[in-house]
DNA sequence: GTTAGCACTCTAACCCGTCGAGTGCTAACA
DNA sequence: TGTTAGCACTCGACGGGTTAGAGTGCTAAC
């Protein structure tokens, strides 16, 4: 079955029919479309073609037609292509408000990123999710060690892409405050520059050499710095616009709105398994994944399409964000505002990184 | 009309019912029961009563009843009365896994609430939220400046409570380390100990007097003070168990479960409407409120009832735990087991503040 | 290759009768 | 006087039958 212009138009047509509404395209609808001005019955063989073809089905008989997973891929596939072409963009969408966030002294990464998450929600009116900075090969910037209370410690711990973690460390033995800046200086200058895989053993004996007395704060500072370059906690996974999945009856029939708020609300499963996904930076600079339906790695999302972008902090550090929501998505949309909230952070870490 | 101890019993067991099931209750469920061993006729005389004192409502004619907001309030202020009667708790709940907090170092206090609130939440198939630890009161404790890289320097800001939030500065000007460190020794000798309102402008003053040079460095740490201090951000709300409304049908027909994730959603203005209760620590050691229907603060939560505790770190810093569910709740349990959680906490700050 | 016509199918909406749960009322009973 | 049995009544839930409308596939004509 040869797949021609035609059908093609009419499949766009079906798709972007059914993004708007909801419902099963039939084929008066599309024939009412200038640019498709045949009878409904010359849309109904071309319909029946397609079908065949796999790219489109019937709820049930005697209902219009709904787009398939591949339908949506054939669509999909060519808008990235064009997209790809047309390095100018007409840019003819609402600017994001992302001015906010250039603007405002950025002081901590993970509340630009929630913010982020809030204004993408807000505009596309999906679900969306940011996995906080993260890299395997993220280095040790320094770490500080404070005095605070009788008998604890703060220790600050900052690795590249200023990913900050504040530890309160409770210590058995008193350290003097001198001693505590001795320490300090010793730690950093052994540590400083150096990724999770790099402190290793002999590392961490000449270090408790040569921190003499203080073996045990060594111990805990070290234990501090583990866990945050470790993935668990210091993976932040934000999201927002979780109600937005409620304008999507598809989504929020039987008990899918439960499974999908759950999912939600699960950070560590979702940022995992998103986070994990390849960014194949191979062809193009922006890297935009889109993944229909069963291609989500997510069981709950099954009847879901997510498009991910991975941004990056230089230095390998980096992260992903997702936007969420029904199959009939406006993928041109999503896709555009990603770019475009890319360029927003390359934006702000050229001024920032300088 | 009078409201014997029969009427009371016909009450609770009619809560009770309609607390499992979620059905109207009808008169022969409740004279099967063998402390009411009455025929249904008798039974519904005395619901006739109930009903004309507006205790309890039929949803539509010839169904059961099923209680009306005084109904709940009555029968959860006895509930109350008897808890306070009782020092000594027969504790025979399944004990909450709160010993891992406690055994846990807990170095970040955010980290710990939240666990407590998925605890919670897990426990009771509730919703449950806890806002963060603040306070007018609140003291800085100390505050560590520290170069990173050029021009930015990581400024640390702990608060009574332990309360630590971190701020990457950017400046103009080059400030040498031994500068810094100067600057941190004059900003701790003057800042350290006072609660936001005692930093005033004479205060300032002082500071960019001994600052010389460096008077960028002092207004940018001071706005970073004042950050921490601020409500907008510092004042987290944690959330968990937001799926469990899906359990309880009438939260979640129409338009409601959207509504309530949505609120659940802006943490900011449920943390502020929650947070604002007042924390009545008038009576009883244990401060625990009931917020049922209407009485509940918050529009989109008309439908269900709120519990509230008040925890507290000394030193004046406190927070709430609100536990949302449904006003067929059950409130036994729900405020056993803040009690008990309450307890823990208790435990947990005597341990540490010792 | 395109179109009009037609019979067919399926869903959604509606009506209607039935069933069962539950009520209120009354009259009889202890 | 409080309790109970009996009875007529109301209402929601459920199932079946009908109808209206949307949309299809097929065939024959253009």
């Amino acid at each position: 079955m040869e797949l021609d212009a035609r059908k093609l138009e009419i499949l766009y047509a079906i798709i972007e029919q059914y993004q708007e509404t909801g419902e099963p395209v039939g084929s008066r609808t599309i024939s009412k479309l200038e640019r498709l001005n045949f009878s409904p019955a010359t849309i109904r063989n071309e319909m029946a073609d397609l079908e065949e073809m796999g790219l489109i089905v019937q709820p049930h008989t005697s209902a219009g037609r709904i787009p398939t997973d591949k339908g949506y891929r054939l669509y999909v596939d060519k808008m990235l292509a064009e997209q790809a072409q047309k390095t100018e963009e007409p840019r003819d969408l609402p600017a994001l408000p992302m001015q906010d966030l250039l603007s405002r002294r950025i002081d901590r990464v993970e509340e630009m990123l929630l913010k982020m998450a809030q204004i993408l929600a807000a505009n596309t009116n999906y679900t969306t999710m940011v996995t906080g900075p993260h890299s395997r090969k993220s280095k040790l910037k320094f770490l500080q060690l404070s005095p605070m209370d009788k008998g604890r410690i703060l220790a600050v711990v900052v690795l590249s892409g200023d990913i900050v973690k504040n530890n309160i460390l409770s210590l058995d033995e008193e350290v003097g405050n001198d001693e505590l800046m001795e320490l300090n200086f010793i730690l950093n200058k052994r540590l400083t520059g150096l990724s999770l895989e790099e402190i290793n053993l002999s590392v961490i004996s000449e270090l408790k050499n040569e921190a003499g007395a203080h073996v045990e704060v060594v111990a805990k500072v070290l234990d501090a710095v583990a866990e945050t370059f470790a993935k668990e906690d210091s993976y932040p996974v934000y999201t927002s616009g979780a109600p937005n999945i409620f304008r999507y009856p598809e989504l929020t029939g039987g008990d899918r709105a439960s499974e999908l708020i759950s999912t939600l609300e699960e950070k560590k499963t979702l940022g995992s398994a998103i986070g994990s996904l390849p960014s194949e930076s191979g062809g193009s600079r922006q890297d935009i994944q889109v993944y229909i339906g069963d291609e989500v790695p997510v069981e709950s999302m099954k009847d879901c399409s997510v498009v991910t972008a991975t941004y990056s902090l230089g230095d390998g550090v980096q992260g992903k964000i997702g936007i969420i929501g029904p199959k009939r998505m406006n993928y041109q949309k999503v896709v555009e505002t990603l770019k475009e909230t890319m360029s927003h952070l390359d934006g702000i870490f050229l001024q920032t990184e300088e």
